[in-house]
Formats: C-alpha cells, structure tokens, sequence
DNA sequence: GGATAATCGAGACGGTACGTCCGGTCTTCCG
DNA sequence: CGGAAGACCGGACGTACCGTCTCGATTATCC
C-alpha cells in the first residue's frame, strides 16, 4: 500500500503451545494405536492444532510422528562406573529399554527412512548418542591403542538393533553379557 | 441332492504365468519407483493380472512385495573353503550386497514388520539362511565348545544391517576384515 | 498377461442405484440446508456412496447439484386450453413456481454458471422446456405472422427470472396478467 | 461498504488511499482471474493492504466484489433526446453493455445473492438506477395512465438479464428494437 | 458333449487418509 | 495507536490407494 505501514518483523509469533501439544499428541497415538492408524487429522483432533498448521511446520505425517518420538525420548545418560563391561551391559540394556518403548519401532523406522536422506539423518541423530556414549566407556577401558572401538560399539547396536527391531526377538540379560565380553575376553582373559 | 452332479476337482486351474508374472511386475516397480509408490493397481497393469487376482492369491499389498523380494534374491550359497574367517568375510560381503539391492531396504522391512507377526516371519525367513550360513562357518571352525556360535553370527548380521539398512552407511571391505577379527582374534592371538 | 482371460466388455456394471442416491441425497440437502452448506462428504454420507464414485461421474459439486435439480424438476406440461393468454400465464405461473422451488435458486444459478460453457447449457437444458412451451402457446393464438413470438416469450421468462431469482420479489398473479396481457393487448384490443 | 469513517480526534486517520486500492485490486482481479479465484489474501496482496484491514471495513468476500463492482460501474446516465422509444432503447444498450463487463456475470451475482438477504440488497441497488431511468423514459412517453410503466420496464431488463447475464447469449440492436417495439406498438400503431 | 466349477480380466465400489486451499480471527511489532 | 505481517482454526476440497465386489468370458474336469 501506500501510506504509512509496518516493515517485516511484524506478525504474530509462532505459538509454542500448539507445537509441543502437536507432539504430545502424537506421541500419544502413537502408543496407543500405532504407527500406521495414526493420522493428521487424529493428531490435529487431539492436539485441538488444525490440520493446516501441521503442514505448516512439518512436511509430512512422518516427520511429524520421528519429532514426536525423537521428543519423546528420555536424554541418554551415560554410566560411568569406572567399569567398562558394566557400564556397556547398563548402556545397552538401556538402549534395548529405549527401543522397545514403542510397539513397531521397525515400522517407526521404516516411516523415517521413507522420508528419504532427511529421515536417515533424523534417524542417525537419534541412534547417535547411543554409540558416542558406548565409545566413551570403550575409551575409559584398558584398551589397546589399535582396538577398533567405533566398530565394536557399532556391532552391538547392531545386535540389537537387529533382533529387537528387525525380528522383535527378546534379549536377555544374559546375551547382553555375552555379546560384550566377546570382543574383550580376548584381552582380559588371554587364553581358556 | 448328494449323488448327482459334478464333484470338486472341476473348474480351471491356476495359471502359473499369471502368479510369475505378477512377482517380475512387483520386483521391478520396487526398482523403479520404490516400495512406497509401488501400488497393487500398478503392479495389476504391469502384469496384465487382475487386481482381484492378486487379492486372491495374496493378502495385500506388503505380501506380494514380500514375496516378490523373496522370489528375486538369489539363493544364498554358503561358501566353504576351509577359513572359516576369509568365509565369513566373503558371505557377509554377500549379505551386503543383498541388502542393498533395494534402495529403500529399511522401508521394505517397515512394510514387512507392519503386516504383524507373519510379516516379521517373513522377514525372519529372508535372513535365516544368512544366519544359518555364518553358523555353519562358524561350526566348522576351531572354536571351544562354549563359543557363542549364533550370537557372533548374529552381531556380524546386525553390524551389517544396523549400518546397511538404518543408515545407509557404506561399509567397506577392511570394515568386515575387522568386524570377524574381533571376536575371534582373542582366539587366535591369545594375548598382546 | 499370456494365457487365457476376457476379452473387453467386461467389468462390473455402474450401479444406478448408487447414481439415483447422489441425485436424491443432494436434492435432499440442497432443500435442508441450502446450496452453500452442501458437501460432497455430507452427499456420500447421506447417499451411502463413496466420495470417490461421486468424482468419478461428476467433475465436481456444481455439477452434482445441477444433476440433482434437473432431474428433481417435474417435467414441463404446456398447458393446452386453446386460450392463448390463460395458457401463457397457467404456464408462467409453473415457471414461477419451478423457480422458487429451492430457496436461492440465484445461488445455485451461480454456481451452475461457476463451471463455466457446461454450466450454462445445464442452465439453458433447464429453462428451454419453458421457452418452447410458450412458443408453441403462442403459436396457437392468432397472431400476425411477423410477430416476434420468441422474443415475447423470452422477455417474459425474462421477467420473472429477474423479479424472483435475481432479486427475489414476489410475482402476484396480477403481476402475470398484465405482463402477458402487455404485448397482446395491442392486438386484441386495438387501441384506448 | 461505502464511506465508514474515522472516529473523533484521536489516532492515526484512516487512510483512504487503502480503501481506493483494495477496490481496484479486486476489479481487477475479478477481471483476469474470475470470481471464484478471486481470494481475501490475493486482494490483500496486490492492494498492499493487510488482510485484517479488510475485514475491518467489509465483512467478507462478497462484500468487497459488490462494493468493487459498484465502485467500477460507470454512473447510470438517463438519455433524454425525448423519442421515448430511442431513449429506451440506448439505455437498455447501456445495461447490455454494463451486465458483459466482467465475464461471469452470473456468477458474481449468485455470490451475491449467496449474502442472503444484505446480498441482494446490493443488487436491487446496483440494478435500480437501471429501473428507474427506464420508468422516467417511459414517464415522459404519451401513454395512457393505466399503462404499467413499472412492469414493462422490469420485463425489458428481465429479457436482458435473462439472456445476457444467465444465458450468456448475444443480444443484437434489433432484438433491443423490438422488444421496446412490443408492448408500445400497440398504442402507436393501434392495429395490423 | 453337456453340466459343473473354478479362474481370469475388467473395472466399479466403499472406505479412509492424504495434502491443499480459503474464509475469517487473532496476535505481534513497527512507525 | 493504527496498520502490515502473518500464524491460527475450521472445514471443504479433490486425489490416491486399499481391499471387496460384481460382471462376463474362459477353461478345465466329470458325468
């Protein structure tokens, strides 16, 4: 217009509120009916945010429900008992808790990864904390210098990722303690 | 009313072709397109099959991706040359190569896992004999009696999945080299 | 496919039942509520059919409502007395009637002409009859052969269409006695 | 709506310049794109002016087209040569050319009179200047004092509205001579 | 060979969710 | 303190896909 008149800046702010009630609702149905029978318009409902306000923020039902999970997630805390099997055995224990939160983790997962190099990533982020915490207690360890520590950490994640995502199978305790004396027993109890 | 009568037996019978041709049209969608735009209409035009014939033989739409994922992956030879390290190097390296035959793996396998129970059956069918094959490497190896044979085999298939298919990581030769070295090398080398 | 199958021709039969509910469902709500507050969604509801049978016959609502009126409307009778101007106003008096049948006829005008050619030859579809009918009314009254018999008609279908559905006054049937006498009385009544 | 006003002393004035844009990006709007592509926010956008400044001056869509309609029209100017006949006949050439100004004509007054009653207030008024001019032509005329001067003008702009506005129909001089012929003829020229 | 059955291609159908669009209201900040 | 900027709610839109349901035509088997 002519006259007179605000410059940007101007507008009203993003409301808070309605972004953390989008993803507590989604959390929500998520827990309670699953990946695949949670909807926009149930979030919406629930959320009492409209539908069009979703897409304004998220460009997809999926990147929607990984914020909410990602959210959702309790910080990971890394033990540091000064004894490294242990504290492996606590943190995958922990990480095992974690992934069993939701019913469908594969197909939570498999919804990310549809969202291409953008849900890899969300994906990565949430996983990497879980592995930069098993490097630290590899690195607390009596170790080697030439140990492949990464690698070690990346194959017991591996290992559960693998059996409680992928096939939903239980892990026990007991595996846990086997899986993480396999790489170490070579050094701490040299022979049988 | 019982005695008169044509009995069962009659009628035409299934057309194989039809079943074939519906497998090639499904593998091929996934190639082109990916599991998600992949739909039963598609795959009825490619195939020249009636949708209601796919209904008829399959239970929806993740069955037939399944199978047709199944049908394409070539049979898993277990190799046997005597190392049992350099053999498990070689069949992981074909594991590998077989996850990422599809693009999107880790959508194919949320899409299993949310057909319930008998999709993660399906899933687990597809990597039994990769497992069963690490196994009988193993068995052939020099190892104590109380080696946790399924639970390596296990932690080298969830490395490679973990990394594979969650995060579409590449994973190199030297990787593998040092994933079998690890559990075995305490084995071998019995202290530094 | 390769063998065996039907030829073409085949497929199932479009249910007229389900065309004959959209027609009554939508003629039912454009009573109720009126043109504005009609939906494709209430139509299917009430109709019991799905919103997508609903586009695949009709491009969109207008198109739907315009159906539903037309077939609603009773077929036009020409009144055939053998006196011309009672003839003339029974059957403006129809017209008149047709026009108020539903409340905002003018919207729903609107909305005919909204889908643009195809509209408005619903819309001339549904006021021919009326034209024709009072063509040929007047073609049984004695009247000199150069007279502009469409163009009557047409101003008086002209009259009313203005008076009640652009502007929604009332037409009295003396308003319909004057009007019909106003061209004619010339000629019956030659001069004051 | 028309004049609204700024209150007494205090504050920033109103800024008239607004009210001149916003009518003008509407007109022009509702000529290049059509009514109902015609939004709130596109108005808001070419006129400069915030969209909350809109609604505090017309309450809705309609309101702003009528108001930019009316604003557009040329002012209705009676012809006065004193030939009744030819008076009538120029203006009613007029209203021809003022109803295909804008193209759905038809469809800007449905939205109209979608306004409910407020709505086709609007359109009696754009209209009456129309009526009225047509009644002081026909004043001036040597007609009899019974001659209904009112309804003869009505059913003139009836046949044009009729033809032009929900039809979309071409309108040639000689129909226009002719229809004003009509119901004068017989005064004139008392018979055949 | 004729009746009986099962299969197939074609495609309409009910249902459900998607992602978009727009009308109209409300809030924030700038000049 | 008026107004531009723009987020927000409500609700309809038109599309896509799933899995079911007729059709009519096409084989096979059995009597």
């Amino acid at each position: 217009m002519a006259a007179g008149g605000a410059r940007s800046g101007a507008g009203r702010k993003r409301d808070p509120e309605a972004h953390r009630a989008v993803l507590a609702a989604a959390e929500e149905l998520l827990n309670e009916i699953g990946y695949h029978r949670v909807t926009m318009d149930r979030i919406a409902e629930r959320s009492g945010v409209a539908k069009m306000t979703l897409y304004r923020w998220w460009p997809n039902k999926a990147a929607v429900i990984t914020d909410a999970v990602r959210e959702s997630l309790a910080p990971v805390a890394v033990p540091g008992t000064g004894d490294a099997v242990g504290d492996a055995r606590a943190h995958l224990a922990a990480l095992l808790g974690t992934l069993t939160r939701y019913g469908d983790a594969s197909v939570v997962a498999g919804a990310m990864s549809s969202r291409g190099e953008a849900g890899r990533a969300d994906l990565r982020d949430i996983l990497a904390p879980w592995l930069d915490g098993l490097v630290a207690i590899l690195g607390r360890a009596p170790l080697p210098p030439e140990f492949p520590v990464v690698l070690t950490a990346q194959s017991w994640i591996g290992y559960v990722v693998y059996r409680v995502v992928f096939l939903q199978e239980v892990i026990t305790p007991d595996d846990l303690r086997i899986l993480v004396d396999l790489p170490v027993q070579g050094l701490r109890e040299p022979a049988f």
